[in-house]
DNA sequence: CAGTAGTTTGGAGTTTTTCCAAACTATTGA
DNA sequence: TCAATAGTTTGGAAAAACTCCAAACTACTG
């Protein structure tokens, strides 16, 4: 009876990386991963919580979205100055960024193709490619 | 003689984009363009100026950085919340980021190649595209 | 149910960047 | 050459985003 414990899925997400399931995280973590993907900053996400009727601070929510970050459950991205974004989708993708209104949008993996890239220089790793397609207003 | 007029090249570039040449932008744009390609964060730069003897305000370098940005002669690349590089390579190219020390370093544009990318949505048009390859510390 | 380890919190603090109005200066043209 | 003026610079205050901290709180363990 899936109506019985509506919170299941993102409780047992919590219990498998080991964070308790407090209320403000439980909270957070349901604003970020019931509804599809998305691109957040911490102060939209507090300001969404509060208008939950959710007390949070907003040093949890930071707090918060590190851990995820830092357990692989979201993904921190960073195309401004002075604002970061935290990404529910983890999967292997990339951006278009609206730089008229700061929006963010998922590209597919699949859709981009990086045919050629150097090697990484001797003693480093490649940790992560982001492609990040920045989109201005109309064409003119 | 070109040593007569050692600021020539930086002088010319100042009134080809129509900024006056005053102490201040003349001493900024010589420690930006007169050492190859540079990645500069606005600190880094006040911080180079004071060292040289040049009395610059924290301002000036932002308001200089900023203009020189729009003018199209320095590129602004964001990799890290919190914090803005100033890039002096204007050229199509992307770029290694060292994670651990946030060090940048140019990719030339013709050792990436993008083989697919999707269409921008309707109504919008390509500004650029940024690959950044997120480097970590050594393999494990 | 008590102990404890993990969590939350408000508020102060830090860092980076912007804003502003007053002072200053390069340029213009008379 | 000089005054007018338009563009620049400046210090300091302010904004914006984020971090830190010690005290209070709460989920889990036994």
């Amino acid at each position: 009876m899936p109506t019985n414990r509506p919170f299941a899925r993102v409780l047992d997400r919590l219990k498998a990386v080991g964070l308790r399931p407090t209320r403000q995280r439980l909270a957070l973590a349901r604003l970020l991963f019931e509804q599809g993907d998305r691109h957040v900053s911490a102060e939209q996400l507090h300001d969404e919580a509060l208008q939950a009727n959710v007390r949070v601070s907003l040093a949890t929510v930071y707090n918060t979205l590190h851990q995820f970050t830092t357990l692989g459950m979201l993904r921190e991205v960073v195309v401004e100055p002075g604002r970061s974004y935290f990404d529910t989708n983890i999967s292997d993708h990339h951006h278009f960024f609206f730089e008229d209104d700061g929006q963010l949008q998922d590209i597919p993996g699949e859709r981009v193709e990086l045919a050629r890239l150097p090697e990484p220089p001797a003693g480093t790793q490649v940790r992560r490619v982001d492609v990040i397609v920045r989109l201005g207003g109309s064409k003119s």
